[in-house]
DNA sequence: GTCTATATAAGGATAGAC
DNA sequence: GTCTATCCTTATATAGAC
């Protein structure tokens, strides 16, 4: 792994833990291991190390959703399947964490990532909420972009939760919550 | 107003746009028209300044949500008061986004305020999703823990949603889409 | 590409005068 | 109680040698 990669990897990491206004330069080269002339080599400076590791984070959060929220099983069993995935609830959401800082939001460059994430994210989740209402599986009382936001809410929502009590049972039960609030809507899947 | 005061209420304001890191003594001494001395007198540093600020919020945020929760209607409508009581979705939370900042999870005079906080909500509301099932406007079937948990994270997800997007759509699609499939379980109140 | 100065500003706090 | 002076450290970046 070259220093550019290193650089990236250690400032994801340090973004995820402290934030942006967190995370200094110099703590990213230390965990890098590389010197301050290796990293205004490769990037321009903070923001622009900053910038390609959220654009890698988000690259990262939107496969692994699409992984699941494509894979096997009814609308209901996918959308399922994307709450009940492992995370860990004390360590939060690598992209989510982000739309806190307001110095990222005043910059272009970190909030675009951040706001493409979650718009793709909504609208991916009510496309599968869709295909629920039209198999049947989902009544077609429910909009279909209301619950994809209240779902996306609940996880980063049931990770500040997790991380202001200190333990990640808020999350699970948010979780729980919402799911069980969801399938109460669903009629069993059709078994063909 | 004495400084003292004026020293809590510009770290209030700075402690939600900026998060702990983020605040610095100066700007807070800047903004309350104080000098460094001043701060020092009243305070024993950034972090007791803070603690003071910040318990101030949590008592504020617990007043409020009591004032809706126990207002009045049956259960299901004071949650839905609750829900949608009035909020800057872009500025957010003044409790929640303390969850974020690695020094106040590892300041326990910092941290304490903010799991206080929460574990209380999420209590109460469960209290009052409780109060529904017993007078039967909600079903036994809903696990209220798991619930409350639902609908506070709703709130603080929709705040990072929404922020993450720069307007506050999202946050209020998540409140209506959490509150459809809540009311979506309930009989109409008893109207005695 | 990477290293070692060097620079300016800010962060966070203390000391002592008034 | 508040002010000013002072302190040491860190943040962020530039410059130029190798």
């Amino acid at each position: 792994m070259d220093s550019s990669e290193r650089l990236i990897e250690s400032a994801r990491e340090l973004l995820w833990e402290r934030g942006y206004v967190g995370m200094s330069p110099r703590a990213v080269q230390r965990r890098a291991g590389a010197g301050q002339g290796s990293m205004y080599h490769h990037f321009s400076g903070k923001q622009d190390l900053a910038a390609a590791a959220l654009r890698r984070s988000a690259a990262e959060l939107r496969e692994q959703a699409e992984r699941t929220l494509s894979g096997p099983g009814g609308a209901c069993e996918r959308v399922a399947a994307y709450l009940l995935h492992e995370r860990d609830a004390l360590r939060g959401c690598r992209v989510g964490r982000m739309a806190q800082d307001p110095e990222v939001i005043a910059a272009p460059a970190l909030r675009e990532p951040v706001a493409e994430t979650f718009a793709w994210l909504r609208a991916r989740l009510a496309e599968v909420l869709r295909e629920g209402a039209a198999s049947g599986q989902l009544p077609g009382s429910l909009d279909p972009d209301d619950t994809a936001a209240a779902l996306a809410a609940v996880l980063q929502g049931g990770y500040v939760l997790a991380r202001a009590e200190g333990g990640a049972e808020p999350y699970e039960r948010a979780v729980r919550g919402a799911l069980a609030l969801l399938t109460a809507q669903a009629r069993p899947a059709a078994t063909p």
